[in-house]
RNA sequence: GGAGAGGUCGCAUAGUGGUCUAGUGCGCCGCACUCGAAAUGCGGUGAGGUCUCACGGCCUCCGUGGGUUCGAAUCCCACCCUCUCCGCCA
């Protein structure tokens, strides 16, 4: 959500940096309701106040016995209350309409992102490491999976529908592995704090980072409680903050969660989905900062290499690119892909965005801070990243790291945590 | 799921229709006393909106949303959350 007195005041900002993301907003709308709600608001705090006024008379006379006296109040209070009322009713409804019509604006680029309208025009900040070559024709990741028997495709399909998946034996061993080792690594050498939060989430939480009202499709909705599957933790985790006043002191807040990630994907089949490319339900270690306005786009860098520092300690060889405004979320102000390179289906995979909201989000969940004591609280910026998605991140390991006699070699950190230095051929 | 209790200004509590523009204690800030501190005393102490150059004024907020009333923290309805006991269950 952006500052309703900044909408109002630079209308033609906002359209701009809509139009940037390519999204459509009824600006001229907004600017008239907000106008209407605001003479509408003057006029009934008059009212408000004439009624205290007499209430309060009303109070003192009955107070001294004068009974008849403060009868003949009655009347003007009765007329004003009705006033009210009937005002208080287009209040609501013009309170309403504005909501909805704010929840539609998206978050503004931030001027250091290039202006494009595709993909092409995203910058490519950082190629790291080398693409792997092979003496042998490299199998993709879902024949390796499969001739290992580490991921059963069909099993997962049966048991719960395409695109869920059953992992078993080392493939399993794998993917706990590689979770506890990315959780590990954050909060060890990169100083996060482990949160581990519910899977499932109320309207309020979804609502504050932006997911709804706009994406509701893309959610697993439980109807009878009303309750979501989370698409990311990135949502528990930064309403963990919703609805309080932080102190300095406490910033940054850097939180490392792991969890499972519910996507309906509506709409996305055909598209990059064979394998362990595109998934309903995943894994994923989500980072999350809570920082001042100051510091934020320093905090988007070294979130980045948080995330970057996972994979280059996989030796994993990937690019990170600046998106392009056309191709920036609706609540981002700057956002960094981080794709590694799959070597046998020969593609870059997205794995990670490391993004800054700003204060989008944290005016839509109103988390706020005090800059000292007394001070009038403001607005936090919110920053998030993946570090990293599991999925993808499994499926490049298996083909970067296969072996001519089928099996798979395990990257040096991970050893200890998979138990094993190959995954040994069937 | 059933029965009961409860959600009040950072914390703890008081308040059951009109001196509540919410009292008190603790905490915090300022001042006084002191060489300094403690203790003590005095004053202050939330959020949002709006008007004003400013001083300051007005409005809203006592879990949330409605309602009754000239007037609601207080009465009514619905919902949410917490605690206790019972039931069910990993």
């Amino acid at each position: 959500m952006l500052d309703r007195s900044f909408i109002r005041s630079n209308p033609d900002s906002v359209r701009e940096g809509a139009a940037l993301k390519r999204i459509e907003v009824p600006l001229d709308e907004f600017l008239t309701v907000d106008a209407e709600l605001r003479t509408l608001k003057t006029e009934l705090d008059g009212k408000r106040a004439e009624s205290n006024a007499t209430g309060k008379t009303i109070g003192e006379l009955m107070r001294a016995g004068k009974k008849d006296e403060a009868a003949s109040h009655q009347d003007r209070g009765k007329s004003l209350r009705e006033e009210i009322q009937s005002g208080e009713e287009r209040e609501r409804e013009l309170e309403a309409r504005l909501l909805e019509i704010e929840l539609q604006i998206p978050n503004m680029p931030h001027e250091s992102v290039p202006i494009g309208t595709s993909e092409e025009d995203n910058q490519v900040v950082l190629e790291w490491g080398e693409r792997p070559s092979f003496n042998f024709p490299p199998k993709p990741h879902w024949e390796i999976a499969e001739s290992l028997g580490i991921i059963d495709f069909a099993a997962g399909s049966k048991v719960s529908g395409s695109g869920f998946i059953v992992y078993r034996g080392f493939g399993a061993r794998l993917q706990r592995a590689l979770f506890n080792y990315m959780v590990d690594f954050q909060t060890q050498q990169r100083g996060y704090v482990e949160i581990y939060p519910p899977f499932v989430v109320n309207r309020a939480s979804l609502l504050g980072t932006g997911q709804l009202p706009k994406f509701e499709e893309d959610l697993y909705l439980m109807e009878r409680d009303d309750l979501f599957l989370i698409p990311t933790a990135e949502v528990p985790v930064t309403n963990i903050h919703r609805d309080e006043i932080l102190d300095s002191e406490q910033l940054p807040i850097k939180y490392a969660a792991f969890s499972a990630c519910f996507r309906r994907e509506a709409g996305a089949a055909g598209k990059d989905t064979r394998g362990l490319l595109r998934v309903h339900e995943f894994d994923k270690v989500e980072l999350v900062k809570f920082c001042t306005p100051e510091s934020s786009y320093a905090e988007l860098e070294t979130m980045r290499g948080d995330a970057e520092a996972v994979l280059q300690s996989l030796g994993l060889c990937y690019r990170t690119v600046m998106l392009c405004t056309a191709e920036l979320s609706f609540s981002n102000a700057k956002c960094y892909d981080l794709e590694i390179w799959a070597p046998a289906i020969e593609k870059h995979l997205e794995i990670s965005s490391a993004s800054n909201f700003e204060a989008f989000q944290a005016r839509r969940a109103n988390i706020r801070y005090r800059s000292e004591q007394g001070a009038k609280p403001q607005f936090v910026h919110t920053l998030n990243a993946s570090g990293v998605a599991l999925p993808r991140l499994m499926a490049v390991l298996l083909e970067t790291n296969q072996q001519e006699d089928g099996s798979v070699k395990i990257p040096e950190p991970l050893r200890p945590y998979v138990g094993t230095d190959v995954i040994p051929a069937n």
